[in-house]
DNA sequence: GCAGTATTTCTAGGATAATCGAATTAACGC
DNA sequence: GCGTTAATTCGATTATCCTAGAAATACTGC
């Protein structure tokens, strides 16, 4: 996980509305919501929705699955896992900042 | 921290310039950094660096503490632990999703 | 008060993003 | 093939962000 990409996720979650989306679907759990249940339940417009939904499938942290015409998003733990680990590992955090790796800056 | 707020540092933190900045920031340490040295490392325009030091001091990532002409900058633990324990109580991650407080969505 | 260093504010440009209605494609059942 | 539901793409508008030079402010030491 490089900076620029750590930042492209970040960004992705950066908005409200793609954060409630996301934990929408991370509360889904391994079952996934179809994307007209994520839109009843927020409330938003299917076109700004999928707009949003393509921009958190562009940087890994949603995949889709079609089922005959749905569509079943769902929140990838190994994105947002690899993501909170740069959190911890690059700029610390819970512990006391001891896992320095590399000193590039 | 609610969804909005955390939406906020996510932003702050989703740009490729104030991830440098804060991750440069978190490495310094409790000593911190002042803002010309920040600059110097990462080449950047003091107008431009000046610019996303404020967003980042609006969310609440960094602290500033005036010495003498200088500004030194701080990375800020809590608010990062904050954002952090958001992603993981919120939206999960490392555990197999066993956290899940509210269901208000 | 003046010179000098540190940092910010002003200003303006171009770029990117957010929103959402309307039109379009995708997939199924009959 | 046709109708129906699901979801996306298109198109246009508005708002916001990023960048950075130039001017202004903050603080110190003399």
């Amino acid at each position: 996980m490089n900076v620029e990409q750590a930042a492209k996720q970040l960004e992705a979650l950066g908005n409200t509305t793609r954060l409630q989306v996301y934990r929408t679907l991370v509360r889904a759990g391994e079952a996934g919501l179809p994307v007209r249940q994520i839109q009843e339940r927020l409330g938003i417009p299917p076109s700004t929705l999928s707009h949003h939904l393509q921009r958190l499938l562009l940087t890994g942290l949603v995949t889709q699955e079609r089922q005959a015409t749905t569509l079943i998003c769902r929140a990838s733990y190994p994105a947002m896992n690899g993501l909170i680990g740069f959190l911890v590992d690059e700029c610390c955090a819970d512990a006391g900042c001891g896992t320095q790796a590399e000193n590039a800056a």
